[in-house]
DNA sequence: CAGAACGTTCGATTGTGCCAAACTATTAAG
DNA sequence: CTTAATAGTTTGGCACAATCGAACGTTCTG
């Protein structure tokens, strides 16, 4: 169902398959498995078995459910990742500084991932749900030409590595204004490679726009992106042009140094 | 490394062992998988370039870490998970009552693993972590019989269940005061049952008091546990005798009723 | 410049994952 | 109450793919 070639384990690879099907179904049982892949049902079952007893699936009846395992995996990955802590007091003092929803992205095998993710405390959504959409979006995939990290990001690399982003996940269109040219994509990393930020206007969402600035490591290899979203109609003019500008220069600036620091 | 038996696919298991040891090391290169398990060179090459290619694994240089791919599934396992937005309020609602650090856990093939967790707003920690400590512990896995949320959930089980996840955990003593008896758990499960919510008086840490009443779905089975911690000098007197379990009572009932209307 | 250590690639072999079919359990139908 | 149908589970034989070991390429170390 997904990539092939040789130096792959393909029964791991279909049981990763199994997994990833179960997560696109909401649930499944093992007929559901069968129907979806062309594996016979005893197969279907000893690989459900499997990752069952390890605790990666949940059995709820007779339909399996992706487990809490990667709960556990998930949190382990995003803490212990070497960065996290100056990474998320960036993204915090961000979102203090802009008083605005703030996020940090990494690329993740050509899609943008969020892995830390902060309001400003005085909240300042619709109808109170404010502490509740709290972290809502840590774990979310997102296509990096979409959004304005993953534009900052994508500036940041050379031409040929765009390309083969490109190449295995496409230029979907969220919304009528995103990018779907590769001649468009090419002219607007250039402009944000001269400005030194991303503008993501309504690229992902209608009505959403978002302000990237990719952060680099010690190393002189970019980690990921900060950015700042919200509606545009407060996101705009000087807020737009200058005020998160210099919040996301300021605040990058820091985190940069303080990872310089931090790194052995 | 862990469970055998015939209904199994060993070369996912092997895969999965790999991850697990890859947990442990905080990040393993090919070599140290090798020197783990004993598999060729070629082999565990294999299923790392397969996991690496799925997402599954991270490579920094020469070295493999988890991967975000989990963080991605963990949170869906979350927030997909059938009762997760009342449960999420529910620790809210506790946390603003009792003012102390509230969670809500599962047992997880007889473990307990954090879900959700809150702490009071008007944070009460020392030196301003509050903030910072926020969600700590999602997706850490505990032992269940030495925390109270755990004990409430196994007060729950009949006796063969219990006997079943002790046998496969054993019982570990993480603080001179951890039950480490299945005699004097029994009598302190059956404690439970007459009470009807359980105490965790320094199981786990040092220090560390936490009250926890378990939480019935509709169909009469325990989804899981909430619990109420913080520090021995505060959970005491008549905190803990009158405040907390009623508290915990409350918000236990009206999750209940939530739950039961939830259900389709 | 030699040597080691590690990652990667490549065939040969054998173990094991896969399928098909039988069996059991549960549910629906007549 | 019997029969049919659907889904899950277990079993055994075969072919293929996972495994191993050895060779190659590369990068560090002395």
């Amino acid at each position: 169902m997904s990539q092939r070639d040789h130096p792959t384990v393909q029964t791991t690879q279909t049981s990763l398959d199994i997994l990833s099907t179960i997560q696109e179904l909401d649930g499944a049982r093992t007929t559901d498995i069968v129907a979806e892949h062309d594996v016979a049902k005893s197969t279907a079952h000893k690989h459900l078995t499997t990752l069952e007893r390890a605790g990666y699936l949940r059995k709820d009846g007779e339909i399996y459910h992706i487990g809490f395992k990667f709960l556990n995996l998930g949190e382990y990955a995003r803490e212990r990742w070497s960065w996290f802590a100056p990474v998320k007091a960036a993204v915090e003092e961000l979102a203090d500084r802009t008083e605005e929803e703030c996020d940090f992205v990494v690329d993740d095998h050509g899609r943008v991932i969020t892995i830390s993710e902060s309001y400003h405390k005085w909240a300042k959504y619709g109808a109170g749900d404010g502490s509740k959409r709290y972290r809502a979006n840590i774990g979310t995939y997102y296509p990096m030409h979409a959004t304005g990290s993953g534009l900052a990001i994508l500036a940041s690399y050379p031409r040929e590595r765009v390309e083969a982003i490109i190449d295995e996940w496409g230029l979907s269109a969220p919304t009528e204004h995103t990018i779907t040219s590769r001649h468009e994509l090419f002219a607007e990393l250039d402009r944000i490679q001269e400005r030194g930020y991303s503008i993501g206007d309504r690229y992902y969402a209608e009505g959403l726009r978002s302000v990237g600035k990719a952060v680099t490591g010690a190393d002189g290899t970019v980690l990921g992106a900060l950015s700042v979203s919200g509606p545009t109609y407060r996101i705009d003019g000087s807020v737009l042009d200058t005020e998160i500008p210099r919040a996301l220069a300021t605040v990058v600036d820091s985190l940069e140094s303080e990872l310089a620091e931090t790194v052995p």
